[in-house]
RNA sequence: GGGAUCUUAGCUCAGCUGGGAGAGCAUCUGCCUUACAAGCAGAGGGUCAUAGGUUCGAGCCCUAUAGGUCCCACCA
């Protein structure tokens, strides 16, 4: 590697490089081994459909920060990815496909599907780890998993058979979410709740046997009226008491069905009357049970009406309500529509309306499963980051649902249930019985549905590790230790990994979930692919450099927050892996093959000690951040302090060091040594944040080390701690700052070396000033800087700045103007006046004398001396130029 | 219907356990000063949504109000 870096930073040329000597390294392998501690973070899994999107993005992003950081830290840094088969989304993919060459999935059988799936996730499975390594992801590759793969796959079927056999899961007719265009049913949490306007239809039920009297239910539904078994009235509701009981005629049929009474009406909505639909709606389905109703099933798997629909068998549902409608006004049944707007059920992956139906299907019990993982949240075993995550958390599972997990699909992991021909027998079983264990029967058939994608996901922190075998990795490395996720999949993915882990596994998966926020657009809105307003995290990279992204992503952000993403903001990042990389390469040109020892203490200068101080804090304080997962506080950190105090400060006051290096060489010596130590502690700081940049610098910066990826991170270092030059350091950065102030105002060029004395009557303080003027003339743009007790030599029309325990005076003649002058020392009377009052009203108050704490007491009292001893220069001043 | 969350500089957002309001971008003024114009130096700009309350002290804690966003929910 040589030591010189490229003249400008060019992420494209080293990103790609950087990478491959990682990979090829093995610098992402994590073994089991007992002599180290484990740190474990499972990827969630990408859909083989997937593209890298910036939600991925910023996802890896923070897991690979954390994973670096850890892996500094000495942990046997385990980052396990993999990818989801995704069963609904590929299939709809690969249908999508199929239909393009005009093949449906039902010319060519199961097997056949299977097939066209399995290639399609050869074919695209391994484009998202592609795209994540070029985030610079450092996940161990080497394990790379897939949840329909063998092992996997026999997690799966481990867990369903215990489950079943606990009486955990069961199959049963139940009311699902059916979705008419995947032809499959779909648990509660895929249903996502629209607000749509709708009508509700208000229609007269003939009272059977006496003429002219009829019910008035409303309904928003009107078509599935050919399936309604009852009506309900409330059996408190005054109106209705003498028809409870009483049957009405069906219109538009021959049917007669009963007036029923239930507590599950509410008199005041609608008119107190409400159809029963049993096999269309979970609500009649209950009261349906309750009272023993038949159900009769109108809708067909595609939403088409059946031949209980009479006339209308055939038609689509919507198609349906209209004609119906229609038909109901000419018979003078209908009495008003009322516009309504209610919450209708789609489909989260395609948008149909989700129609109920009563269907086989496979559950999973939930009441008794869900117990551990709450209580694993409540006790604190398992962390939720933010904490208000855990309101939502709760939130669902106080209203836990039994789970569906049966699918009418094909692609995805087909449930282990095994029926007899011959009597019908079912039997569940890891791998399918060769004969009945009923009757003997040899014809067995396996059970058609295939199971919800998130069963096998729920399995990932241990199935990804052997599970169920007691593997070496099992036992080394679960429990995981942190999920990171978008609180977005909080009710699919993360709740049931807790309750997996502790059902399966008797722990927690993990001990923190991290929860980020989405990645909007600049607008606001969320990025998808209907609204075009995605921005491709490829493109970026392409642009700006993965490290610019990740910055991008990571700063500012806080946990569970949503963010908007804008260019402008690469490229502030972008700016930023520049500077480092400029700050870098002057340092290298500076250091160049010598030899830098490090320094006698007696040689480090006042600012030396300070950056180093600085720089200890920052370790602090950061490793603090990074273990509260405030990535970017700690980023912010790291940033400013390169930017702002390494680069702006620090090294301007080396300069005139370095510039002498030949002549003076000690302290030149002690300027390079700093600035290489500071730099390196620096990168190690940054590089989980920015890997390739800080890798590509370290490496240059020290030859002989390999990477700076397992390279230790900083610790904190008492001996480092100088509070003294941190106090006289900050007192010289007031210094130039109030001088370039008051030069900028009166338009000093640059250009003119001004003669600036300081004078203060403190011994100590110009002490401290007269043996730093090599740090900070050149700053403030002073040819010559005088320290000294009084005004001698000074002239009376010097421009003076009042600064505390001192005055500066800058002989500007022909400059100067009294006027203004006086106006700004009149001006810093006025503020220090301001200041004085409110500060001697906190002190005389009592009660802040009595009742604060006396630190912060103390501090006001100086603080007040402060600005009397200052009021008291600007007075005299303002004294001597009248 | 229940719940969460937000309202801070022109814009986008930080602000950890309450102790004199911050960043990036944008704006204005000087500078191509031998690492960096993807830069340097300087400046302007905020009754921290509103109204109460707790406190010696509130952007931060409590209550209410207004507006925005999101989640959950079987009101036909």
């Amino acid at each position: 590697m040589s030591r010189e870096l490229a003249k400008t930073y060019d992420p494209k040329e080293m990103e790609g490089r950087i990478y491959q000597k990682w990979e090829q390294n093995g610098y992402f392998h994590a073994v089991a081994d007992p002599g180290k501690k484990p740190f474990t973070i499972m990827m969630p899994p990408p859909n083989i459909t997937g593209q890298l999107h910036m939600g991925h993005a910023l996802d890896n992003t923070m897991q690979d920060i954390l994973i670096r950081y850890k892996r500094m830290q000495g942990y046997n840094a385990l980052w396990q990815p993999g990818t989801d088969h995704a069963s609904i989304a590929t299939e709809v993919r690969v249908m999508e496909a199929l239909k393009e060459q005009g093949i449906d999935k039902e010319s060519l059988g199961r097997e056949g599907f299977l097939e066209k799936c399995r290639e399609w996730k050869k074919e695209y499975g391994g484009r998202i780890i592609n795209q994540l390594k070029r985030m610079g992801s450092s996940a161990d590759w080497e394990r790379e998993r897939f949840t329909m793969d063998e092992g996997c796959s026999d997690a799966v079927l481990e867990v369903f058979v215990k489950l079943y056999e606990k009486g955990c899961i069961y199959k049963g007719s139940r009311i699902v979410n059916w979705c008419p265009v995947c032809q499959t049913s779909i648990s509660d949490a895929e249903v996502e709740h629209e607000e749509q306007d709708g009508s509700f239809w208000h229609i007269r039920y003939p009272v059977a046997g006496e003429e002219g009297r009829f019910v008035e239910i409303a309904t928003t539904r009107p078509e599935t009226m050919f399936g309604d078994t009852a009506v309900a009235v409330n059996p408190d509701d005054a109106r209705y008491q003498d028809i409870i009981g009483k049957t009405l005629k069906l219109p538009l049929t021959d049917r007669e069905i009963p007036v029923i009474a239930d507590a599950y009406v509410d008199q005041e909505f609608g008119t107190g009357c409400v159809k029963i639909t049993p096999a269309h709606d979970p609500n009649d389905f209950e009261v349906g049970k309750r009272h023993g109703l038949a159900e009769v099933v109108v809708i067909n798997d595609d939403a088409t009406m059946n031949q209980n629909a009479g006339k209308f068998a055939g038609m689509d549902r919507y198609a349906c309500r209209k004609a119906l409608v229609k038909e109901l006004e000419e018979t003078g049944l209908l009495v008003k529509v009322v516009p309504h707007s209610h919450n209708v059920g789609t489909h989260d992956r395609c948008g149909t309306t989700v129609e109920p139906m009563v269907k086989q299907q496979w559950f999973v019990k939930m009441d008794e499963l869900i117990l551990p993982a709450v209580e694993g949240v409540k006790n604190g075993d398992v962390r939720l980051l933010p904490k208000r995550m855990e309101k939502t958390y709760f939130n669902w599972t106080d209203h836990i649902r039994d789970w569906c997990i049966s699918r009418q699909l094909w692609w995805g992991h087909r449930i282990p249930a095994y029926y007899c021909k011959a009597c019908g027998e079912m039997t569940v079983a890891k791998t399918a019985p060769e004969t009945c264990p009923k009757c003997g029967g040899a014809h067995l058939e396996q059970d058609e549905d295939t199971l919800d994608t998130w069963f096998s996901s729920a399995l990932w922190p241990f199935s990804t590790l052997g599970w169920p075998n007691d593997t070496k990795d099992l036992q080394y490395f679960y429990p995981n230790d942190v999920l990171v996720t978008g609180y977005d999949i909080i009710f699919f993915w993360v709740i049931r990994m807790i309750f997996s882990g502790y059902a399966h596994m008797g722990k927690a998966p993990f001990h923190t979930v991290l929860f980020h926020g989405l990645v909007r657009d600049a607008q606001g809105r969320k990025m998808s692919k209907s609204l075009g307003n995605g921005i491709d995290p490829l493109e970026v990279i392409d642009k700006y450099g993965a490290d610019a992204l990740r910055l991008t992503l990571i700063t500012g952000n806080a946990p569970g927050n949503d963010m908007r993403f804008y260019w402008e903001r690469v490229e502030a990042s972008r700016n930023f892996a520049n500077k480092v990389w400029n700050a870098s390469r002057f340092i290298l040109m500076h250091i160049g093959d010598q030899a830098i020892t490090e320094p006698a203490a007696s040689d480090l200068q006042t600012e030396d000690k300070w950056i180093l101080s600085k720089a200890n804090r920052l370790i602090r304080e950061m490793t603090e951040n990074m273990d509260k997962f405030e990535l970017g506080i700690a980023v912010q950190k790291v940033y400013d302090f390169i930017w702002d105090e390494f680069c702006d400060w620090y090294i301007e006051m080396t300069k005139r060091r370095t510039w002498q290096a030949k002549e003076r060489p000690a302290p030149a010596n002690a300027a390079f040594w700093t600035l290489k130590e500071v730099l390196t502690q620096a990168l190690k700081l940054l590089h989980p944040f920015m890997p390739f940049l800080t890798e590509e610098i370290f490496c240059t910066l020290h030859p002989q080390e390999e990477t700076i990826m397992l390279s230790d991170w900083c610790v904190y270092d008492e001996a480092r701690n100088f509070e003294e030059e941190e106090a006289v350091v900050e007192r010289c950065k007031e210094l130039v700052k109030s001088v370039r102030n008051r030069r900028s105002e009166m338009d000093v060029p640059p250009s003119r070396k001004a003669t600036v004395y300081i004078v203060s009557e403190q011994e100590a303080v110009r002490c401290a000033f007269a043996s730093e003027t090599e740090m900070y003339a050149g700053l403030m743009g002073a040819g010559e800087v005088f320290v000294q007790e009084d005004k001698t030599g000074i002239a009376e029309d010097a421009v003076s700045i009042v600064i505390p325990e001192a005055v500066v005076y800058i002989p500007l003649e022909d400059l100067v103007d009294m006027e203004q002058e006086r106006a700004r020392l009149e001006k810093e009377k006025a503020r220090l006046e301001k200041e004085l009052a409110r500060s001697k009203g906190m002190l005389c108050n009592e009660r802040f004398l009595s009742k604060a704490p006396e630190e912060k007491v103390r501090e006001e009292k100086e603080k007040l001396l402060r600005y009397e001893q200052m009021m008291e220069q600007v007075m005299a001043r303002l004294d001597a130029i009248k």
